[in-house]
DNA sequence: ATAAATTTTAAATTTTTGTTTAAAACACTT
DNA sequence: AAGTGTTTTAAACAAAAATTTAAAATTTAT
């Protein structure tokens, strides 16, 4: 019997599953080098062995996390921006779709910064080719635009890793925050949704400013 | 002796500066949790037991390192945002200075950020009290500018966070870059320029319109 | 120059940690 | 119910790593 469902709520998800959400959680809280297998373990509540049991390594379980952490952002980012909206709109979308994925999971943006740092060489091979979309779609979106005079003359890297750095730092600064005063749960999602109102509208403000 | 000056350059620091310049290249590098004491010391070019000799475990020398990086970033946020400059002036001011300072160091954004969420509370004790600054010039300049007319309102918080997170997030996403053909120091480089030369712009373009 | 203090070294020790093993428990089929 | 395959367990293992030790080398002070 491989899992059973109680009522409305999955309550045994199988010991392979419950493997995989602990090890999600402790390696987006503690990243892969501050993380011990004993640590999934306990957090799953079950046998040591089961960890290799399971997933062979320690490593082997970390890229599956890691991989769909990382294909989560890579998702959002490339299916918005690849689509046929008008750049308003993609922006706006964006900004709420990782507003709601990061208050989800805020670990997810400096665990995926963090982890592709680590390994650089591994992320090329791994990452690099498994999502090179490549349809053009969107660069040509801001090309048009800026011919149009629509918007200033901006590559899709530099807007990206504007757009992704004003979303992502405030689920890296809860320390920061913390310590000036914005502490707890509910004093953090306040900040973040000021902040994410911030965002669209300030990025939109540059791109239509012409001078 | 202690250390020694051969003509113009510090050859010789001295074993214990010696372990402590190690010591900030490798965590800077690895982070605290992917360190190991023999690649400081094999960095140091020194014996093994000379880093616990000297600064008496590998966690009393990774905190005075992590201080040092943490306190170089907020003294450059804070000597000039506490300073009597007009806002304009501050930011771009800050641009230019974290700018430099990350390019000479481009490890100390996501190290800062990664080990003060790594053991939070700790940071709470360590650098919270540490750098209250609190002399709120900042803040006041924010209500007047905002009450004249000159600016939307926004709290010092939202700006720092919105500015250094804009200014910081390249330097935590040069393997993003590099899968997206800005690879090697030169483009790096370049890219960083053209980005450091949005940042102030878009923010002052923000605060500036009015609605 | 000698003695005391300091620094450095190689080796040992102790913890921590990822992985494996061999037996036990369990589930399923016939 | 016996047999077969799968899952789980406690324990063992081996490698990695932080820290300690004790002696050797070096420096400093007298």
């Amino acid at each position: 019997m491989k899992s059973k469902q109680v009522n409305g709520t999955a309550v045994d998800l199988g010991t392979e599953a419950k493997i995989k959400e602990a090890a999600k959680k402790v390696f987006l809280k503690k990243g892969y080098d501050g993380t011990k297998t004993r640590d999934i373990a306990d957090e799953a509540g079950v046998n040591l062995a089961l960890v290799n049991y399971y997933f062979r390594s320690k490593e082997k379980l970390f890229n599956e996390v890691f991989d769909e952490s990382a294909f989560a952002v890579a998702r959002a980012i490339n299916s918005i921006f690849d689509s046929d909206l008008p750049l308003e709109v993609k922006i706006y979308k964006l900004t709420e779709q990782f507003t709601e994925l990061f208050l989800g999971q805020p670990d997810i943006p400096l665990f995926t910064v963090y982890e592709a740092n680590r390994n650089a060489d591994k992320m090329y091979e791994q990452v690099g080719l498994k999502d090179r979309t490549k349809s053009g779609i969107f660069e040509k979106q801001l090309e048009d635009e800026a011919a149009k005079g629509n918007i200033r003359p901006i590559t899709r890297m530099h807007l990206e890793i504007v757009l992704v750095g004003l979303l992502s730092f405030p689920f890296m600064s809860r320390p920061v925050l913390a310590v000036n005063g914005i502490a707890g749960k509910e004093a953090f999602e306040k900040f973040v949704r000021e902040h994410q109102k911030i965002v669209p509208e300030m990025v939109m403000t540059y791109l239509r400013k012409l001078d």
